[in-house]
DNA sequence: AAGTGGTCTAGACCACCGG
DNA sequence: CGGTGGTCTAGACCACTTG
């Protein structure tokens, strides 16, 4: 039933922020002060101004005071997985084929790479009811305990199969996200005959010293995909 | 130079996470433990601790101990912003119309209001470089303080529109993101003749007490349009 | 009962900022 | 200089889990 003391700060700066009493820019009463107010120690008011800072709420600095924070209006969480999504998820997968290829320019360019390095191109088709939703092309850079087993890569989402060789903790993931028309030996894969729109998702990884892993492509239907996203 | 003991404990413990010297699952040694390890007060370790638990390496169960989580591999940050993109930005916007309606069956059901309720419906044409790249309806439920003054609707976003009446902060937002062939009438607002992908963005946003406010759908045409997004 | 994390105190020293 | 935030200490009491 009761609260601690800093969530009760908390509380209060936050709904003094959300009601408009507070604007961004204005500053918020000192630590020492806020001892007064609630009549406990700093370190508890510094546990609950912590909080708001990390909420995006308010920010410090140092040798002056706290601030409320502008917020960030456009900033959303997306949670992306090319086998599931919001209407539809993948039962089952089709290895097309996995080829070491020597990269070209794109993919030189992109990977920032060497020509001469060696690269694991995947090439998969997701299916859901029996029906094709994706066709997806991953490329990996190629490091000893890569996964060229089918059993391994069949099932695999693009983090996956890099988990081997880096922990997840410390990839580095970037996600492209367009639409497009399909191209001819697209709409065969996918089973298109009518005009339809595909959802790309191009993601790359990177090791934890930002060196790029590997780079996946996905083609998804345009009536078989929705990625959603909340403001946090 | 010398970094806080703290900051010390957060990089020890993030590293033999990343490592894989620690795994999801294991328990990470006791506040007492790690007071005695580095010579320093619960505080002080605590501190630290809080900070990898904010990070998500760990968490705790009082009682019990800390542990290290499971990295959410499909977490992402992204940044949309209907009038700025990667690719490009919105330079130029034609207000088309704006209409107070009546809301259509799927519009009750999507913000959750009953059939008498005012709706104030804006459609907008964005630019660059003066070629059309999107076509964007909002719907919102009329509440007094709306704008309906063109200057104030032209440029606006979504957020700011909504602004007058909820802080940015107190705002929940909600996207959806797919892709799907365009209609006749978009063709003709958005100049595409040929056949051209369009990625549609829907915005829904809430009160602070998760009450609808309205919903936005954004149709971009697919060559003048990508979405970044970020692993945390 | 012993160990754990969660909350809290009443001090301390430091670097930084402003007048 | 006094006020600010940043770091840190050496205690305390509590609720909870485990043996």
């Amino acid at each position: 039933m009761k609260n601690p003391v800093y969530v009760k700060i908390v509380e209060d700066i936050r709904n003094k922020v959300n009601n408009g009493d507070l604007e961004p820019g204005d500053d918020i009463p000192s630590e020492t002060t806020l001892c007064k107010e609630y009549d406990t120690s700093r370190m508890t008011v510094r546990k609950g101004l912590a909080i708001l800072a990390n909420e995006g709420y308010i920010y410090s600095i140092p040798g002056k005071g706290y601030y409320v924070k502008k917020p960030e209006y456009n900033k959303y969480t997306v949670y992306y997985d090319e086998m599931n999504n919001l209407i539809n998820n993948v039962d089952n997968t089709r290895l097309i084929a996995v080829d070491i290829i020597k990269p070209h320019e794109e993919l030189i360019n992109r990977l920032q790479i060497s020509k001469n390095k060696k690269i694991i191109k995947i090439r998969r088709v997701f299916y859901t009811d029996g029906e094709p939703m994706a066709y997806d092309i991953k490329y990996l850079i190629y490091q000893k305990g890569m996964p060229i087993i089918e059993t391994e890569i069949k099932e695999a989402t693009f983090p996956e199969m890099i988990s081997k060789n880096t922990s997840l903790f410390a990839m580095k993931k970037e996600l492209v996200i367009y639409a497009t028309t399909p191209e001819e030996s697209t709409k065969k894969l996918l089973n298109i005959y009518d005009k339809l729109a595909l959802l790309v998702v191009e993601q790359k990884l990177y090791d934890s010293k930002d060196k790029p892993m590997g780079l996946g492509i996905t083609y998804f239907r345009g009536d078989y995909i929705k990625i959603q996203g909340v403001s946090q």
